[in-house]
RNA sequence: GGGGAGAUUGCGGAGCGGUCAAACGCAUCAGACUGUAAAUCUGCCGGCAAAUGCCUUCGGAGGUUCGAAUCCUCCUCUCCCCA
């Protein structure tokens, strides 16, 4: 294997990170990988809590990547224990604990959608059950001895939750702990992690020390926002966009987001190179641009980076379509009727566009419903389908009814 | 182990025997305006029902009462103080 010189990989390794630490050792890693043709090992885990990736778990993954591209070995933790724990990193309260068999599920599409990014040949996938299945239980009280409740309790989150009088597990102690000892087991050499990881990171550092390992360097990358620009991208807060979602789903919630989080997006998630980024920084500073032309590109970059150069000029095209000219879109989801006729209500339920009647009801007495393009005013409307009949629910839920 | 406080509809938070499906704020959802941006404004915001209505819900299980989110008993969980 041959290493890209010390320089061309601090660049590329720098690129978008917020902590490098400590940086001159990291540097002396990269020195003695070149000099004696090892790689360095790059570690980052994965709770599969939720079964699908989506862009905001792509920064780190994508930082791997440039890892495999400088010629390291990267090493990716399943954190199948870990999982049944929950990082408490950024929660409020505790996490419900998973089933290993929910995990495992969730585990096996998660490698799936990590070789999207990722070069499967050159990348290790361990799961951390492995090793925490067979601990005993000196070795967790071994493991344990080592930190003070103190030290946990500096922990902004831990912290905050305790001085709001909200209850801590003591199980959730051990989330950082092994988190730590995996980077004991596969002796790693840097570990990626979002920032509010930092706390589990230095751990790592810690707990190698105590085992006599050599210390691993900590880098940690920003959190991304979800398409509402406000809080984290998260499944559960539905601010997502996930990696295997339709091209026109990924273009359109794309053009959801706010302006502000734009150059975010290009600089964490999109692979266009520097150039290219300082034009875009420059483009939108500009009072001259309309920050949705930006805003279009962002979404062609991505769809492109999922489905395919074809996919995001169709999804480009499909949404003006929709949106702009306001046409009803040519591709949407059919659904056959047993009878012709029907009340609204009830049309909307069967055909998936609301939970229940009730909901339909307001969807529609909310000025949020049309057939053919004709808005449907009252909720107990007979309707009936006697031909192909565009039902639209709201800006973007289309469905064709048929016969 | 002892003493105290508390658990309300996604979240926060009122309510203290009938007028409670439960104030208010936030979030979600829909509409207007736009660039599927932000900000703003409007409506909705447990379920069923065309409807006066009915059903389910206020940590859980019982009880008192014509009537309970509200009172009593037991249980579960959380927080605080003392040991």
């Amino acid at each position: 294997m041959i290493f890209p010189p010390l320089n061309e990989q601090m660049d590329l390794i720098r690129r978008g990170t917020v902590d490098l630490l400590p940086e001159e050792e990291l540097v002396r890693k990269i020195e003695r990988s070149l000099s004696t043709g090892q790689p360095l090992v790059i570690k980052q885990g994965f709770d599969p809590t939720a079964p699908d990736i989506h862009l905001g778990h792509t920064v780190g993954i994508r930082k791997l990547r440039h890892f495999q591209q400088l010629g390291h070995q990267v090493v990716v933790i399943i954190g199948d224990y870990t999982a049944m724990v929950g990082d408490p990193s950024e929660k409020n309260s505790t996490r419900p604990r998973l089933t290993h068999d929910d995990v495992m599920a969730h585990a096996k599409t998660y490698q799936e959608q990590f070789f999207k990014i990722l070069n499967r040949e050159k990348t290790i996938v361990r799961f951390n059950g492995d090793w925490f299945s067979k601990m005993r239980f000196d070795e967790i009280m071994g493991l344990a001895a080592r930190f003070t409740v103190a030290r946990m309790l500096e922990r902004d989150d831990f912290a905050r939750r305790y001085a709001a009088l909200l209850p801590i597990s003591i199980h959730e102690f051990f989330y950082p702990l092994m988190q730590g000892y995996d980077s004991v087991v596969i002796k790693s050499d840097v570990e990626l992690g979002a920032t509010e990881q930092k706390f589990n990171l230095v751990i790592g550092r810690q707990i190698q020390k105590e085992y006599g390992i050599e210390p691993q360097i900590i880098l940690t990358l920003p959190v991304l926002e979800g398409v509402d620009g406000k809080q984290r991208m998260s499944k559960s807060l539905g601010n997502y966009i996930g990696i295997d979602e339709a091209p026109t789903e990924i273009y359109g919630k794309t053009m959801s987001i706010p302006d502000e989080v734009i150059y975010r997006y290009f600089e964490l998630i999109s692979d266009i190179d520097s150039d290219e980024l300082k034009h875009i920084a420059g483009l939108l500073a500009s009072p001259q641009t309309n920050p949705r032309d930006v805003k279009k590109y962002l979404g062609r970059t991505l769809v492109r980076m999922y489905h395919g150069e074809l996919a995001s000029t169709e999804a480009e095209t499909a949404f003006e379509q929709i949106f702009v000219k306001k046409n009803i879109p040519d591709e949407m989801p059919e659904f056959k009727l047993e009878t012709q006729v029907h009340r609204i209500d009830d049309l909307i339920v069967m055909a998936g566009l609301a939970e229940n009647k009730s909901e339909a009801r307001r969807l529609v007495q909310g000025g949020g419903v049309s057939l053919n393009s004709e808005k449907v005013t009252d909720p107990y409307a007979e309707i009936t389908v006697r031909e192909e009949t565009v039902l639209k629910v709201g800006k973007r839920k289309f469905i064709r009814l048929l016969n």
